[in-house]
RNA sequence: CGGGGUGUAGCGCAGCUUGGUAGCGCGCCUGCUUUGGGAGCAGGAAGUCGUAGGUUCAAAUCCUAUCACCCCGACCA
């Protein structure tokens, strides 16, 4: 490719608003243009890089047996409403309505759409296991799209689903998929990439793994110990924390005036927050109350007090409510509170804690020396981990202390068990003729995302490094001065070897000066550099320089074609 | 959905307080000089100042409404 006919331009200024590395760098180098909030056109280069990361994709996802198919992106309503999803979901799924007023809705996901081609057309057990699987754009309508491509409205992704008649089968299977997922992730060339447990959310079923690129910018926050054997989402992660039991001393209520807050109290009894509880209250989507109480030097995880609930939302309640149940805001603690009302949670902390500062009910006053077996007698409730796990806290497995990271979802693999399958009636015959659901799986990866990815973790301040995997082109020629005797004559000339080559090269013949021309190419980020000068010509040689380098070699222009192909194919 | 902020040339911004010829840098086009890490000179094209009302002799500037976008949070298969 000339650089001259190239669409996509380079920007010497940071676009306005961006943050992260990859965001600056696509836009800057001419790979992404936003058209809209969340939604990207990508440019040639752009285009190229997606293609190739689909390709290895594509690679892998056959060599586990997976077939391609491509279900549609705009579906009618009514297959939702079959699973249900069509009012569960929240306002990420854009519905619409067609000329005759037809409920309709863009594709976010598509187990919908599976289950309807694989219902119709596979009903023996005979025909078992199987995977389907699509590259494919997909429509989120997010609240806060963000980051450049890390989180958008419209994005391209590969989703497989496989169908099982057993629950054995699909962990068999689960299994393929994470390897092969860990290759897919190795070959694009992604420097630290792991799979954590997860939180299966509103996809249902219970296993599942996200494949987290680590990066500054992610959202998600894992622990990971030392040694690597836990690797956990924030949302679910557990810490084996030794809690230790004193000798239970007098409950006192001390005048505590205008102390609140965990900090206000512990500071104002001269004591530490792990001395003290605290008590969060939130409300279900129903209205009913649910007291969490934990020690006070922890936060309430609300996806585990969900998780351990059943519920997909919570909301913190109101003073109203709080006092509705005899609770005083503030100066809260589950004694004397009405437990036929409200579910009580207590957390490991609370309940293998002694004496500590809890509130009393009552405005301006605390207890000291709060015991749960002996001050809770009266009160229904439950002890649960719901503890969110700080860094540094001893890992479940190991007892290492574990380290907090910062992740983006790349990928992701779920075990869903039969929950599409029932609702839709997809089911297939045993071999004693009895029809059953069929168990699934479904396997995500998301191709812009893990682009943006590669460029969190391998850059530098002038630009991208791409891999060789997935680089737009693996040499990019700079034909310095080609107005000079025999410059450009030699450039044109490797540039066409090369391209009979099949080597994939981008030539930059617009006879910019040496400044400008170095920036842009760094900017673009292509793995191999052959820079070809006046200085050089004369001695039939071209300057060599692998990005992210330093310094540039001297090659003889005979030997220069053989050198590109072997670092190409080693790479 | 809550809080904060921004809309002026392709990009980044100034001008707005105190109304009066729409500006700067980069980029783009032409010519000459220059050519190893973002060159110089000369000339040139390009903006209904987010949109709609209003006030005024006169609005980028004041008033009202509205839309879009960004950041933080809530949310997020």
């Amino acid at each position: 490719m000339r650089m001259s006919k190239l669409v996509g331009r380079r920007i010497k200024e940071d676009p306005k608003d961006s943050v992260t590395p990859s965001h600056k760098l696509l836009v800057r180098g001419g790979y992404i243009r936003m058209v809209s909030t969340g939604i990207y056109s990508l440019l040639p280069m752009a285009k190229r890089i997606i293609t190739k990361i689909e390709n290895i994709i594509r690679e892998e996802m056959n060599s586990i047996e997976g077939q391609e198919v491509l279900l549609p992106v705009a579906l009618p309503a009514e297959l939702w409403e079959e699973s249900g999803r069509y009012d569960s979901v929240g306002d990420e799924l854009l519905r619409f309505e067609d000329r005759s007023g037809k409920k309709m809705l863009l594709g976010m996901t598509h187990e919908e759409a599976v289950v309807h081609l694989v219902r119709t057309e596979v009903s023996s057990y005979k025909q078992l296991p199987i995977m389907v699987y699509q590259i494919q754009t997909k429509y989120r309508d997010e609240a806060r799209p963000r980051a450049g491509l890390i989180r958008v409205r419209e994005f391209t992704m590969k989703d497989g689903y496989s169908f099982h008649d057993s629950q054995e089968s699909l962990d068999e299977y689960y299994k393929k998929a994470h390897e092969a997922y860990v290759r897919i992730f190795d070959r694009i060339g992604m420097k630290d990439v792991i799979s954590i447990e997860s939180n299966s959310g509103m996809m249902g079923g219970s296993l599942s793994h996200e494949f987290m690129a680590i990066a500054e910018c992610g959202e998600d926050t894992l622990f990971v110990s030392p040694d690597g054997t836990y690797r956990a989402n924030r949302e679910i992660a557990c810490a084996d924390i030794k809690f230790t039991k004193e000798d239970e001393c007098e409950l006192e209520k001390v005048h505590t005036p205008e102390k609140k807050s965990i900090e206000d109290v512990s500071e104002f009894l001269k004591l530490k927050p792990e001395n003290t509880g605290k008590v969060v209250f939130y409300v279900d989507i129903v209205g009913n109350l649910i007291v969490a109480m934990i020690r006070g030097d922890f936060e309430v995880n609300e996806s585990k007090l969900k998780n351990h609930l059943g519920l997909n939302s919570l909301e913190f309640a109101d003073d109203e409510l709080i006092k509705a149940v005899g609770a005083e805001p503030g100066y809260a603690s589950p004694m004397a509170i009405n437990s036929d009302k409200v579910k009580i949670i207590i957390d490991r902390s609370v309940a293998e804690s002694s004496n500590l500062v809890v509130g009393a009910n009552e405005k301006d006053y605390h207890y000291k020396n709060f015991n749960i077996g002996r001050d809770l007698k009266d009160v229904s409730f439950e002890v649960v981990d719901i503890a969110t796990v700080r860094n540094g806290d001893p890992c479940p497995k190991t007892g290492e202390p574990l380290q907090e990271k910062r992740g983006i979802e790349v990928g992701n693999i779920f075990q869903l068990g039969t929950k599409y399958s029932e609702a839709m009636g997809c089911n297939f015959l045993n071999q004693n003729g009895k029809a059953q659901p069929m168990i699934m799986g479904c396997y995500g990866i998301g191709v812009g995302r893990a682009m943006a990815s590669v460029v969190e973790q391998s850059h530098d301040k002038w630009g991208p490094i791409w891999p060789m995997a997935i680089a737009p082109y693996h040499v990019h020629i700079c034909a310095l001065n080609p107005k000079k005797e025999g410059v450009k004559d030699a450039a044109e000339k490797l540039y066409l070897e090369m391209m009979n080559e099949n080597i994939e090269v981008l030539y930059d013949d617009r006879g910019e000066k040496a400044g400008p021309m170095f920036s842009e190419a760094d900017l673009i980020g292509i793995p191999l550099r052959i820079i070809i000068s006046p200085k050089t010509v004369p001695e039939n040689k071209v300057e060599f320089k692998i990005r992210g380098e330093k310094d540039s070699v001297l090659i003889e222009q005979d030997a220069i074609i053989d050198k590109v192909k072997d670092i190409i194919k080693g790479d």
